[in-house]
DNA sequence: AATGCTCCAGCTGAGC
DNA sequence: GCTCAGCTGGAGCATT
């Protein structure tokens, strides 16, 4: 009868329980690190596996707002390095920005691109496509062009530029606040989706 | 005489230097903790701060290194998500594949960027500046761009095209390997340069 | 007025701060190792040290309450391995099994102690002042005295003899359960003591 | 052909491995909270079987060295709270002692237990078998001891009662340098034996 | 001296 | 909401 152990017995009975239950934890997470360490000896690199593997565990929209206020934080910091902000940032800030402006009216004709044109690249060897503009220019005018109440989107150089980012960072130091104590596009918002079981993970 | 002291005497005294210590330890990380809550209540995100804390103490080429591994890694999976690769995965991938080329010769005319033009983008409300393309099109293009040897820099889709992500992704999926065994873009490389006092971080 | 500052620059403040603060942090810490590496070079156990201090944090009370759980249950695996219970684990144990006899009657004469002395032990010179009993046999006598109703208190070998763990295994290996389904003796009851600031450690 | 694979191929199998491996470290991490909240419910203290767990991954041998360092700290730190030095660790601060007066000689008639006897304890309700001494007594008695060149052995004080840790807190607290700068009673020595298969745990 | 390993403080995500 | 266990990163240590 089961009910008539004594406590030692019963502690025995758990403490057995716990390390075989334990060992086969160990096992599996020497598994893991053998594993990492294939991949690693595959000429992987382990630490960005991790992250890769940590992103794969959230859903599309997390992953997209993570990355989005990682490049607005940085943009604020003046460390975007060479990297536009992803599309998700500037939805974010133009949205913002939007929302500050619609009470009064549409905001106007936004941005005639200028005639920049991406323009030749004609053997770009082992460089960037890059064009002879110096990106202080370009910050510059981003700030000028968040002075004058322009969008993110009206970013006018071409993807591959550094004078894009440094169009973005240039904006995003002058951009006013929206009057709102709090800005919005600084923080986070969704939430994972209740846990359902229908993973909704990206491709593989 | 301070050599004559008991051990007692010595651990009495170790012990209450470390417990001294070590409160001051605390005090200072409650102070972080307070510092970074005083940032939440003002509407920024602790976990993105501590995110950009971290990347302020890698130097810039370290910074840069690191989000090309992870671009690299989620574009071979399909985790673009809409936004391009970073220049300096770019670069990566690029490096490696002329390495390949080389020996033979260079890489002919690359990219008569086809005749896409940005265009347009009049006045996207909210939108991004996207074509009318599907992204599963440009994906098919890349995928051919690579099998046909084209380089990852001949993408010809504008910047905040969810397109040039996808033609991006396509690349990278059939891209062939350079024959060598180890994936050089896939790998780390840069070392912290030796630690010297004179810091570069990005600006603030 | 501060109000007025861009999110950018509230930002950049709090990044500001937030660098600072954990550069003191860090030192603090810094400091903590160092003063544990001279503890260490000055010949004491940095493991042990961090035990200490963290049992220090404690009430005494709490502290009493951990090791007897402690021995309660290395005593019940058999893994006391020389050291007797300490008392509060005596007290716990004869609580639990006072609390099942109360009802009915008291406990009778106990346990008139055995002849044994501790056998002069004149000069032992290396050796602890043990008698030449097999623990053993003074294990078995535990089991029988549990079996007889004996107290935990009825053990009759002296301190620093084996003989006296051994008597409190087989005790502990025999005792019945009190009848409870939850082994109080076996569980945690103290709370700390809601954190007031007058600090009750132990002496230093 | 294996070889062959690109190095997204290449990844993507590792991904899709570490996914896979990642998945059964978690079930098995689930299966030991859930093996641990079941010996809760029994009524067991989660922490303790924690600390128990991992002593059983020890030696003995490294059990008790551990037992003995930390009882050592803690009666030079007053903080042994009533539960006398375990065996092992009177052996170390003995066997200090006498590499120091070896020597010269022996150490002459150690300690006559004085004529203190258990006494009786004949029916100790709820209380320890104590005596009327006051444990203040009797740690200046071991200050004495030790100022005397006594060992630490000579502890007259029996089993249960308060006074034999006082005794020991008081002796540790006056004993002498044994004139070594690194007391060798307060380090560790043994090594874990080489790591191989035959396992000698306590037993179960 | 460099490298691999082991351990510890701190952070993250769940559970009450 | 807070605590708490697991995990990660980094530092210290031993080893070759």
């Amino acid at each position: 009868m089961r009910g008539m152990k004594t406590p030692r017995e019963q502690l025995v009975h758990h403490v057995q329980n716990l390390e075989r239950i334990e060992a086969e934890r160990q096992a599996a997470a020497e598994d893991f690190s053998a594993a990492l360490a294939g991949a690693k000896a595959a000429g992987f690199d382990p630490g960005t596996l991790r992250v890769v593997l940590r992103l794969r565990k959230l859903t599309p929209g997390q992953r997209k707002e993570r990355r989005a206020l990682e490049a607005i934080y940085l943009a604020a910091l003046g460390m975007l390095e060479g990297d536009p902000l992803p599309d998700e940032a500037r939805r974010r800030l133009d949205e913002e920005q939007q929302s500050r402006d619609m009470p009064g009216k549409g905001l106007s004709e936004a941005g005639s691109p200028p005639s920049r044109e991406p323009k030749a690249t004609p053997a770009p060897p082992p460089q960037l496509p890059m064009n002879l503009k110096d990106p202080e220019d370009a910050r510059q005018e981003g700030r000028a062009a968040a002075a004058a109440g322009k969008r993110i989107y009206d970013n006018p150089y071409p993807a591959g530029d550094p004078c894009r980012a440094a169009w973005d960072e240039g904006w995003c130091e002058k951009k006013k606040s929206n009057g709102m104590d709090t800005p919005a596009a600084y923080q986070r918002r969704s939430k994972p989706p209740e846990k359902n079981d229908k993973d909704e993970k990206g491709a593989a």
